[in-house]
DNA sequence: CAAAGTCCTGAATCATATG
DNA sequence: ACATATGATTCAGGACTTT
């Protein structure tokens, strides 16, 4: 039986390095810079990272017209003083995991309008080279029930390599073509936003995590861009989707999380087997989804 | 009958302001930032910008396998020497655009993955306020031939007040329920390249403008934030998509363009009668437009 | 005249090899 | 570094031609 000893690795204040073969397939239990700057260079073949998003959310509660309240992102990890602050902080991570990139890897960032053109002006600052946005359509949203905007139903994944000169990263194109809308293999995923038995609960049946990931998206990322057997970092790993789906298809992960709560959490997932299938979805999920693939059949 | 000089009016090297009722639903042939700075405060209640991309573009050619050649954008005035050249060139013109705005005004700024986060983020950075990101699905994009990556299929637009305070912008939400995918009205927009007898070109067949914009684009935004009798500024105005559907939709317009083609193309389109029905798709069009709509009926 | 087939093209950061 | 040659690669829509 595996334990969480197993799969975990407390970061302690010593300065020694890591090595690859230590860290393969564990969670890195600490704080993201801290253990980054001990991972030797060009280590990765693939980085995922889902940063805070600084949505600078009023310090009062939305409350719905039934009376219930919106049960938003109010996490002390996504509080910053200022954008400065943020993108300090955006330019410390990218600078760690460009350096553990492989030559040829590729990084994927996911955010809102909130901080995602700032972590994409700073990439291509830093050199970054965006091969592409894809673009998460949301299924099933919160909508906007003020009627005082759009709803909003995106997010966005920045996928790059870390200098425009890279040649020969892995894009398995006919993965692309199967998730993506249309024929093309369009830049365009539809999935809905992490829900049902796949959502961690704790007791009182409260979200383990504000912003858990579903391993629909986490799948799609990994089989267009890695091949089995690659290295794939998630530096902000939350609860772990990143690892649970490169598990299940046979990449190897490294994970790193500060929070003792999600650590946790994400060692009983890893623990626990599960199929990447579009059972992963529930069915009204899967007919909705099915309602957007049949444009492929338009004449 | 209506005549280049009752349309058009040739900004001059001198410094004197232009008033209101001059510029309205005129086309200032001219410098945008140097014209922009002629026009007095608080003038507008919408801003629809297409600015130059900087698409960075290979120097050499991409051929079919019909042997026909890509006939990618290649304008002079896509050109910028640098990231920083192209960012001064924004804040350049951010900042006159802030000016002109009304107090409850919006703007709209348009970009691909190319140029959009570094205008989102000096946008932010200017004190701008995103309302929203709406994603505009390109059903007939072109295809990313030598399958290294997803087929680009999207364009971002930004929308934001000049300021966090603002409050009482317009937003009529019943349009922006009919456009967006979903009963809730979300910021996903779907609609074709502008192509077909829309497509301006020249006596020879080419294209105009490499890059001209849909009119059912401009109608979109002008229908869900803007009032009938409102004044809207496009200061990079291109073949002028933005003053035609203003037109069409009885508000007022103020074009600001430098080449001498594009006006003359603008003034031959605005004295043109139109009207700005779904008329504008081709049927196969609506018929894919009406496949994503229906998502709204799935339970 | 309608239907089917051919050809061209669209905001594209699209490959590799050789000189 | 840049320019050129070669080769494997693509979908939707519109214009035009053939059946």
């Amino acid at each position: 039986m595996i334990e969480f000893e197993d799969l975990v690795i407390k970061d302690e204040g010593d300065a020694r390095e890591y090595n690859v073969e230590q860290i393969r397939d564990k969670i890195i239990w600490g704080d993201a810079l801290r253990v980054l700057k001990k991972i030797p260079d060009e280590t990765f073949d693939l980085v995922f990272v889902d940063p805070p998003y600084f949505l600078q959310l009023p310090n009062k509660k939305l409350v719905r017209w039934s009376g219930t309240i919106v049960d938003g992102v109010n996490d002390e990890w996504d509080k910053f003083r200022s954008f400065e602050e943020y993108d300090n902080f955006t330019r410390s991570w990218l600078k760690e995991v460009k350096r553990v990139m492989k030559p040829k890897a590729t990084v994927w960032v996911i955010g809102t309008y909130h901080n995602i053109h700032r972590v994409g002006k700073i990439m291509q600052d830093m050199g970054f080279w965006i091969l592409n946005d894809v673009i998460w359509i949301k299924t099933n949203p919160v909508p906007n029930f003020l009627g005082v905007r759009f709803t909003n139903a995106t997010e966005t994944l920045i996928w790059a390599t870390k200098d425009k000169k890279v040649k020969g990263y892995t894009f398995n194109k006919e993965y692309a073509k199967e998730f993506g809308i249309g024929k093309v293999g369009a830049n365009i995923w539809v999935l809905p936003i992490c829900g049902g038995k796949e959502r961690l609960r704790d007791k009182s049946g409260k979200k383990v995590h504000s912003t858990q990931k579903p391993l629909e998206l986490l799948k799609r990322v990994i089989l267009t861009t890695t091949k089995e057997g690659d290295m794939i970092l998630d530096p902000m790993a939350g609860t772990g989707t990143t690892g649970v789906a490169a598990k299940a298809l046979k990449r190897h992960y490294v994970m790193i999380e500060i929070n003792e709560t999600y650590v946790k959490a994400m060692v009983e997932r890893l623990i626990t087997p599960i199929r990447l299938t579009t059972s992963n979805f529930s069915y009204s999920y899967q007919k909705r989804i099915q309602q957007y693939l049949k444009l492929n059949e338009v004449k």
